[in-house]
DNA sequence: ATGAGTGTACTAAGATAAATAATACACTTA
DNA sequence: TAAGTGTATTATTTATCTTAGTACACTCAT
């Protein structure tokens, strides 16, 4: 479900928000669908399961799940959430952005490169 | 000459590379040039010069600037750094893009808010 | 030659955040 | 009732960043 990067840098909870919010967004796990237990998850990625209750708390704050006392965790329906998705996403695509202008990349280059990125995406 | 960020997540020596980077390869700093010795920039920055040492240490190690021993550290005249600098910039622009299209966002709606950072980008 | 200013190296200590470890408790459900 | 949930708590370990203090060789203007 989930592969974790040990090259990042980026603490482990925040790679597992990351991965989760992606699943989410793209509708790999449905609205009201129930996600891996706390310890479950923590046994598959062979990580301690205070690490998975962080990152699903923040997961809960940021509105993408929702949890049911004894039961578990599950996918919040909020339409919402890819709308903010993105715009936190675009946050990032301008910072790139603004790097690249100062770097002196014209708009063309810079346009030219972002297109072909998108097609050479892998999945 | 550099303003550091508390808010930034990232390591203070990290910031100081960055910002020497985008400096160096904008022409600020030109060729040749002497670089504020690092008991100054450490003043100036109000830290420790052990971390402008090492903000140094990796500039000199990415090939952005070289040392002359009693002397000080100088701006690397290398044409390449450029080019290399743009490949990293690629790359994270290459990133956040992968994330774009995964989320669903259409080449159309990023190309069209790509155009419009370039062109808001605050300098 | 001297002294101030360079880079560089080293060790020690402090600070912070991330991750682990080990429990504990209330809830739900088969 | 027992197993599986979420949740909370405390303590400890680990890693990294940052600071602090010191030391030494080099360069250059005086």
């Amino acid at each position: 479900m989930i592969i974790l990067d040990y090259q990042d840098r980026r603490p482990i909870y925040e790679q597992v928000v990351e991965k989760i919010q992606l699943l989410i967004v793209r509708g790999v796990l449905a609205p009201n669908s129930q996600l891996p237990s706390v310890r479950k998850l923590a046994m598959e990625l062979s990580i301690n399961p205070n690490t998975i209750q962080r990152a699903y708390a923040e997961l809960e704050q940021q509105g993408f799940i929702y949890p049911v006392k004894g039961r578990g965790n599950f996918v919040s329906p909020d339409v919402e959430l890819i709308q903010r998705q993105k715009e936190l996403y675009f946050r990032d695509l301008k910072k790139v952005i603004g790097l690249c202008r100062k770097l002196g990349i014209t708009k063309e280059e810079l346009l030219e490169k972002a297109a072909s990125f998108y097609e050479e995406d892998d999945v």
